[in-house]
RNA sequence: GGCGGCGUAGCCAAGUGGUAAGGCAGAGGUCUGCAAAACCUUUAUUCAUCGGUUCGAUUCCGAUCGCCGCCUCCA
């Protein structure tokens, strides 16, 4: 049973989804403007587990990932170029998606643009203007928060006392606000010179939250099962988009709701203002691998934040060529018999129940990947002593590729074939050892190793990898 | 000031009212012509500090110290 800790509600909780057997997902995506940093991309790690998880579960899924394209810096320049928005964009979309496909994630069933759900986001204003939760000041409209009274149940912020209208950071007079807690739903751009959309209530641009309620609720529905992000979000963010969208509808949003930490560099948390943070191509630059940035993002539970180090990096490295590894070893292995070895019978599916008992448990991925090593331990044992028999090695492909459907941790299967040369060389270079002729077996050990191909002796013959 | 989170071996860390998962790094060993890989053994009498509750606390409570995040500009 599917149990996580829900921001709503501050507790774990059973999830049952609200429709049989299907579950609608919304995860606030990334700004194609800026580059996502590391600490971004955890986010949309453990969204993708998330959903991977819930398809293991035999949910059907509808995912849904804004990239978001509103936002004054694009807006203006775009209207600079002039170019349209999705012109100016479209670099930096394809961008961030190769990084998202190169981390392995899974594509979202959508990935709607805030651009061109302009209509939606007037359809939601219009109705909060009819039913009183919002107001014109000034040309623009802002959400009355007094009609919500709900305001703030999300991240439990208390407003009573010096926040409202108090502090002195907030310049009051600056907005003609009801409330300084008030924010904007569509901010008016005056002239025609400003770029903005046309809408029964002026010409403007949306506020910063509404897109995310309008897009969520066309492609899910007005109530819908979790939404995700990073803990960054939480507030103001979704505490608006709650209170827009259950203003409009009178209907509870989201079910659940799951929030993801950032990094930590050395335990600092990890942020564009503070300038100490790298995107996931500095660290590809610096030669790691995508998979093992991955199994560093997903080795601490999402609600931890991970203190990231490149040592720790380094280590994944090398567990994630263990995993990779161990699968094209077992693989590759010839089963000596066939029949089942009782005891490894057992410990496969008790590593299996360990592992979704894991995940069950708030996606717990730190014990999850416990689980696995702890049974890719007791299999190598297993190789190196008795051997494998038929039906243990297939079962044992079978829960990898279940670990793996939800972690994408164990790398692509590989099957591919040498050159002609080089297997000649490798040939040439088993005559050799024959011949106790070691020094020209090292010779061409060398010579493959520099053209990336390591090479290892067993007692079943030669193996071979690529660097 | 308000709200929330954290402090476990060299590093990353899981976890529980009954006596510390896992990974990386380190040490020794088996195997090997040598490597590599794999396996075995080993590495916290102890979970920031000080009190309290308890038969028993790392786990509950309180205090202290240290660290991190959010608090209507900004996805």
């Amino acid at each position: 049973m599917l149990r996580f800790f829900n921001t709503l509600t501050r507790q774990q909780e059973e999830f049952h989804p609200l429709e049989e057997g299907k579950v609608r997902m919304y995860i606030c995506g990334p700004t194609v403007w800026n580059f996502a940093h590391i600490g971004n991309f955890r986010t949309f790690v453990f969204g993708d587990i998330l959903r991977r998880y819930l398809k293991y579960k035999g949910y059907d899924l509808t995912h849904v990932m804004n990239l978001t394209d509103i936002d004054d810096r694009i807006i203006n320049e775009a209207a600079a170029r002039n170019i349209s928005i999705d012109e100016f964009t479209e670099p930096f979309t394809q961008y961030f998606l190769e990084d998202f496909d190169a981390l392995g994630n899974e594509r979202p069933e959508v990935m709607p643009r805030a651009t061109h759900h302009i209509a939606e986001m007037i359809d939601i204003i219009s109705t909060l203007l009819a039913n009183d939760h919002a107001y014109e000041s000034d040309g623009s409209i802002y959400y009355r928060i007094a009609a919500f009274p709900e305001y703030g149940k999300l991240s439990k912020i208390n407003f009573s006392g010096n926040i409202t209208g108090g502090s002195e950071r907030i310049d009051t007079d600056k907005y003609e606000k009801e409330d300084a807690r008030d924010f904007a739903l569509w901010k008016l751009v005056g002239p025609e010179d400003k770029p903005g959309w046309d809408a029964p209530f002026g010409r403007g641009r949306p506020g910063w939250h509404i897109e995310c309620s309008a897009m969520a609720m066309k492609y899910l529905g007005e109530t819908f099962d979790i939404h995700a992000g990073g803990q960054d979000l939480q507030f103001p963010h979704h505490e608006n988009e709650i209170a827009q969208s259950e203003g409009a509808t009178g209907k509870q949003f989201a079910k659940y709701w799951i929030h993801s930490e950032f990094l930590k560099i050395d335990d600092v948390t990890m942020s564009k203002s503070k300038g100490n943070f790298f995107t996931f191509r500095d660290l590809r630059a610096q030669g790691y691998s995508a998979l093992a940035i991955r199994y560093l993002l997903l080795s601490v539970p999402t609600r931890k934040q991970l203190n990231f180090t490149f040592e720790g990096l380094q280590g994944a490295e090398t567990t994630v060529e263990r995993l990779r590894s161990f699968r094209q070893r077992v693989q590759e292995l010839q089963p000596h018999d066939f029949g089942v070895n009782t005891f490894l019978g057992e410990r496969i599916d008790s590593a299996l129940a360990e592992f979704t008992d894991a995940m069950d448990d708030d996606f717990n991925t730190a014990t999850a990947l416990a689980s696995i090593h702890n049974l890719i331990r007791d299999v190598n044992s297993a190789m190196q002593t008795s051997g494998l028999l038929s039906l243990d090695r297939d079962r044992i492909l079978e829960v990898i590729q279940a670990f793996d459907s939800v972690l994408g941790i164990f790398g692509p299967e590989v099957s591919e074939l040498l050159d002609a040369d080089v297997e000649a060389l490798i040939e040439e270079r088993q005559c050799a050892r024959r011949d106790r002729n070691f020094a020209r077996s090292d010779q061409i050990r060398d010579v493959l190793a520099d053209k990336g191909i390591i090479l290892e002796d067993t007692k079943d013959g030669v193996r071979w990898k690529r660097k």
